[in-house]
Formats: structure tokens, C-alpha cells, sequence
DNA sequence: TGTACATCAGTGAACGCGCGTTCACTGATGTAC
DNA sequence: TGTACATCAGTGAACGCGCGTTCACTGATGTAC
């Protein structure tokens, strides 16, 4: 279908170009159409950019739900780390789904909180499970979430505003927070 | 001066219009100047946004050193609230500080490390103070500020993604997250 | 004190660019009888 | 089987817009002798 070879056209220019230099006329290009076909497919440019966002969310949603380790604490390091790799292999799409500010995103608290985002449901399933088996301390699951992602999201977002030193240095940093951070989940006297 | 009163008004531009309505035109309107007028004082947009940035970081160090708290970690407490007031009072004069990727922008890890930031400086040196008062466990100094900052600067950015309901939400998500981070930075046996 | 000249803040018109989008169209394909 | 018509993907030219920036200029102020 021609909707889906404007799509792919609009993911690389995207990845390519970032958000700057996504325009109607070089996506038409990339798909080897005149930039009016793209009017037949899309109502408009918003609604070519809400696809984008949705396939960045759904990438994502691919990439959580295709972790495989059986250990609660091992499945969110592994996913801290897919995040990253996310954030630093896609960046454009990593962005489109993380930090682009569109309608239709859903929102915190009430639509993760009541399990409308796959990959939050699955990251709360883990604490609970990691609550259960004494690993983490008794804290409120909901609030544990929203800090994993905001710890996530603010080291990006500082690596996207070139605050880091280089990417390597990145890495590093971040590893060591997601240490730390997962560290301090654990019940008292468990700690070290 | 002359080049005050554009960055004056380059700063109500930013404010009222963002990043994105910060155009060379409008600027001079607000300043009452011809468009050319701000060549005679700005080599070109970039030495302009690149002030607006050195203006931001300015505005949040001269906060920064306003906190009186005594105690480190009441003196903590008050600097993230401070972070998330400067975030919704002036979000574009925030954002031109702790969002633009522009070169001027000190680095992680060794511009801070080195005490270059001095706001960020003062951090280190409340953490270690709540340290050696045996308030704070014995982990590195500068790891529990990167922490600290990537907390502050992921919360806001995903308000910035519109990823809350509403900014009473926000604020409210956000100071749960910040006692849970300071809590959890309490020596062992002392939690709760 | 007067004159010639240099400096320099600010101006106004214009250039070239790329953008999203409108408009009227073409031409192939499917459908009804 | 042939004809008339509807549908619809895609086209090409053009519009109006706002942008950063260039260019050649004006006119006031300061400086040298």
C-alpha cells in the first residue's frame, strides 16, 4: 500500500533528518511520489507526525515485551538497557515516541496507572513481583515506575542536549545510576 | 545599552512565543529596532540564542545560591522544589538553560566534576555534608548528583511531552518521586 | 573656532530559500446496463 | 461485447508566508588640525 511506503519514507527522513528537516516535500521525495500524493494518504502534516509517534510507542511496546529474562530484577535491568539502546541506535524514533508532544500520548497519571501502556503494565508487573519476593522494599509500585522512566528519560534528554562529554561517557554514567537506583529499591539492610 | 534591551526583549520573545516563534524579526519589533539594527550587536541568530542560554544558566545559578536551608537536606529539599518553580514560572528562559543543545553548555562528567557549574557545586557539597552527618549513605558524591539532576530533568521533560493530565498532577508526581529519592538515600536501618 | 574627515548605530529594500497547502487537472481502473 | 460514467490515485503549477541575511545607504557624533 502507498500509505505504508510514505510511512516508511517519513521513518527515515526521520532518522536521517530529524524532526527539523521532516518535510512534506522531502518524505514525497524519499517515496518517489510528487508531495501532493501525500494529501490522498494524509489528512495533513500533523497527521503524518501522530503516525510517526504511534510507530516510535509501538517499537518500543516491541522491544519491552520481547525481553526475555525470568528474573523481575534482571528483566528491569535488561530493559533499562534496551532503553538506552533505544534512545542511542533510533534516536529520531526513540524521540518521536518519548518526547514528542502530540495529542494523542497518553498521559500519567490515570491512563499508565490503569494499564493503557503495555510496557508501563509489564515494568509494574516486575516490581510487584520483586515486592513479593522481599527484593524491593514495600514502596508504592505506581511511584517506583514513574522514577524508573523519569530517570531514564532525564539522562537522554541530557545526552540529547549534548551534556555529556561523549557517548561512551554517557554509557557509563548512566550504568552507574541504574545501579545505584535499582541498589536503593532494595528492603533495609539489604542494602550492599 | 543598546544590546541590553534586545536580549531583553529577546528574552520576552522567548517567554511568550518559545524557541520556536524566536525569530530575528520579532525580536526588533519588541526592542523597537530594525531587524538589521541586532547585526550591529549579534554576529548572527546563533551568537543570540547562545546568550539566551548563558541567560537561563544565569537565572538558575542565582536561585540556586538564594536557598538559605541550613540543613543539607532540607537545603536539598528546597532546590528541587526551586528546579520544578523555575520549570513552570519561566519554562522557556528553563528550557534555554537546561534543554538547547548549544556548544557553549558545560559537559558531564568532567566539566562538573571539576566544580565548574556552580550550582552544581553546591549540590555536591550539601550531599556531602548529609554524608559525613551520617544522613546519607556512603556512596560517590557525584553519582547522587547526576541522580538528582536526571530525576529533575526527566520529570519535567515529559511534562514538557504534555505526558501528564495536568500540572497539579505533575507537581504532585513529582514531589512523591523527590521524597522517595531523598529517602532512599538514607543509610540502611533508617528507612522509614 | 571652523572645517574636513572617520566612525558607527541604525535603516529599508531586496534576495533567495523552503515551507505547507490550494487548485484544477490527468489518466487509469472499476462498474452498470 | 461495447459504451457511458464514476471513482480515485497521483500530478504540476502556483500561492502566500516568514525566515535569516546581503547590500548600499543615512545621519548623527566624535576627532584632528
Amino acid at each position: 500500500m502507498t500509505k505504508d511506503r510514505i510511512l516508511s519514507a517519513a521513518k527515515a527522513v526521520l532518522e536521517s533528518a530529524g524532526f527539523e528537516g521532516l518535510t512534506i516535500r522531502r518524505v514525497a521525495e524519499r517515496a518517489g511520489l510528487s508531495p501532493m500524493a501525500l494529501y490522498r494518504h494524509f489528512k495533513n502534516k500533523d497527521e503524518l507526525v501522530n503516525a510517526l509517534m504511534q510507530d516510535g510507542i509501538s517499537a518500543w511496546e516491541t522491544i519491552v515485551r520481547g525481553i526475555r529474562a525470568q528474573d523481575p530484577v534482571k528483566w528491569l535491568e535488561a530493559l533499562m538497557k534496551a532503553y538506552l539502546d533505544f534512545a542511542l541506535t533510533q534516536p529520531h524514533r526513540f524521540d518521536a515516541a518519548f518526547f514528542l508532544p502530540a495529542p494523542a500520548a497518553r498521559r500519567f497519571p490515570d491512563d499508565f496507572a490503569a494499564g493503557r501502556s503495555p510496557a508501563i503494565a509489564l515494568v509494574m508487573a516486575r516490581i510487584d513481583q520483586a515486592k513479593a519476593d522481599g527484593r524491593f522494599r514495600d514502596e508504592p509500585t505506581f511511584g517506583i515506575a514513574m522514577a524508573l522512566v523519569a530517570y531514564g528519560q532525564g539522562f537522554v534528554s541530557m545526552q540529547r542536549a549534548r551534556r555529556f562529554a561523549s557517548d561512551k561517557q554517557f554509557k557509563a554514567l548512566y550504568r552507574a545510576a541504574q545501579r545505584q537506583f535499582l541498589d536503593s529499591l532494595k528492603p533495609s539492610g539489604k542494602n550492599e
